[in-house]
Formats: C-alpha cells, structure tokens, sequence
DNA sequence: AGCAGTATTGCATTTCAATTTCATTATACT
DNA sequence: AGTATAATGAAATTGAAATGCAATACTGCT
C-alpha cells in the first residue's frame, strides 16, 4: 500500500511537484475522500460548500480537479448526465474501473475489478491497438428497481 | 436483413410514426449514409451543407439527428472531444459497438463485434443488474502512430 | 520575523455546444 | 386545391466549462 493516497502524504505531494497545498485544495481532497462512494460534480462541491457556509469560488474548484486530475489524485468521469464528475483514483487499480448506471433509479455501482484484461490482449492481436486505459459503462436496471415491476 | 434501413423505407418509417419527411431530413440522412465510416456531429454535417452551399438551419440538424436517434436510425456517441457524434445503427448489432481511441492521432477504429456478451451475464450473477445496454472505449496507440516512435 | 517573488484565489466575464422561441413555410391527408 | 398540423430557421437563450485579471496568500530567502 505504499501508493496509498491519503491525507498524510498530500501535501508532500503537492510540494514535490512544486504546488501550493492550499486550504481550499485541501478542503476540496477532505470532500471528495469523505464521498468516496459518491460521484461528484465541480457543481456538487460548490454546493456542499455553499450549505456549509465554505466560501471557496467555483472557478477554484474547476481548476483544483484539473489539477488533482493531472496529479493522477483523481479521475473524471462521464456518467452520461452532463456533468464531469470525479472519483478518487485507486492505485491499486492499473485501469479506470467500470460503472453500472441503473436506467431506472440513476443510481451508479461500481465495478472495481478490472474485467477487460483480456479483451486488451486480444485487441492487440487483432488491431495491434496497444491499449493504455479504457471507459467501460453499463446501462440497465439495478436490482432494486427489479423488483418494482 | 428485413431490418435493414436504407432510403427505400425510410420515407415509410417516417410516416408510420407520424412524422415528415421533408427534404432537409432526407439529406441529413444521406449525410450519414454516405459517410459510415466517420462519427459524425452536428457541427461537422452543419460545415459539410455550408460547403456544398446548401442552406439547412443548425437547429433542424440538431433536432433531425435527435429524431432520428428516438427512431433508432442513429445512435449518439461520446468520443471525449467536446461533441454529441453519430453513427448509423446497424441493426445486426444488438448492443452498441465498441471504439478504439488513438490517443496520438486520434484515429477512430469501430469493434463491430460483441465483445461483452460473457461479462454481462457475470454481473448479472454477481450485482442482480440486467444490463440493456453498454459503452465501451479503448484509449491507446493505433498501429500506425505506434510505428513513428 | 519581514520581505520579495510567485502561485492561487475568486469575481466577473467569456466561450461554445446545445436548446428553445416563434413567426414563417412546407407537408400530408381529405 | 384547401386545411390542419408539423417542421423550419434565424435569433436568442441556456448552462457547464474556461478564462482574465486584480487582489491575496503562500513559500523560500535573508
């Protein structure tokens, strides 16, 4: 677990690459590590701040994910709703893990397994595509909204 | 192949549904036919009728293409640069099909085959999910841009 | 500790794809 | 052909995302 982010080794981090570890960064890493389940929007967390009475501008919160995103801190992601919405990065995990949105109710599972390992290695063989990351989303009905019928 | 949508029944299927069809969603239409290979958006077949000088509205673009995905003529597709693209759907294809993204280049490669028929009935023993549908994108080097390193 | 240089913040504004409005025009059915 | 209804398109609007810039805060240096 040597990778592990978390928020002890942060600011080191963020220094090492020549970044301020400012208290509305921080303060942007503590909600999105409190929700880790969760996957919020710049929107989300302006209004998390707004409710809390956090005066943190939205255009730092834009610019904080870009920037926790090219720290590989965090990852975006396209829930088909709109919105750029983030998730913490697991480095346990090589690839983007999937998702499982329900049709119905819009909730979102996760898969963390990576389940694609050896479509890759096929693709290789097939396109000689070297594949690096990959986007894996399924659309359907979730198990609670299933027993509504 | 009596699925098979091509411009002979298409003045049909139109009718059939209670809509028009008017000259300018015919040649949105031809657009797409006669271009399958690219994924095209609305901006891109806006230029394409700018060019050949023939004046639709973007907005009758817009709207047709939405149409035409309710009708299931096209399927609308994310390919991460910013624009709503559409393929034609094949209705060989029961489940969208998949794409490899150079990230050099930026090439396109469409994976017409179903490469995620054993991984849904995986998660509908393990997550209860049924799945309808799915998006799958590859990020990676194609072999062209893999020769020029 | 105080200073200087630089990065960051946040308000306001801009961008741009997408959508909507509404008066005009075209289509399909009788 | 006439009529009811749907479609069109120019222009305006929306809303998420991005940006400019003056004010502010942070860090390293003395």
């Amino acid at each position: 677990m040597a990778n592990k982010i978390n928020a002890i080794n942060l600011k080191d981090r963020f220094h090492k690459l020549g970044y301020k570890y400012t208290e509305q960064r921080q303060m942007v890493v503590d909600v999105l590590f409190e929700h880790p389940v969760l996957h919020l929007s710049s929107e989300d967390i302006c209004e998390y701040f707004k409710q809390k009475n956090i005066n943190i501008g939205q255009s730092t919160v834009y610019r904080t994910l870009i920037l926790l995103e090219k720290m590989q801190i965090v990852r975006s992601i396209n829930l088909d709703d709109g919105f750029t919405r983030y998730e913490l990065l697991n480095h346990d995990e090589e690839h983007a893990h999937h998702h499982l949105i329900c049709s119905k109710c819009g909730s979102i599972i996760d898969i963390k397994k990576d389940l694609l390992k050896d479509l890759e290695k096929q693709i290789f063989k097939d396109y000689h595509f070297k594949v690096q990351d990959h986007c894996l989303k399924f659309y359907g009905e979730c198990d609670n909204c299933k027993d509504k019928n």
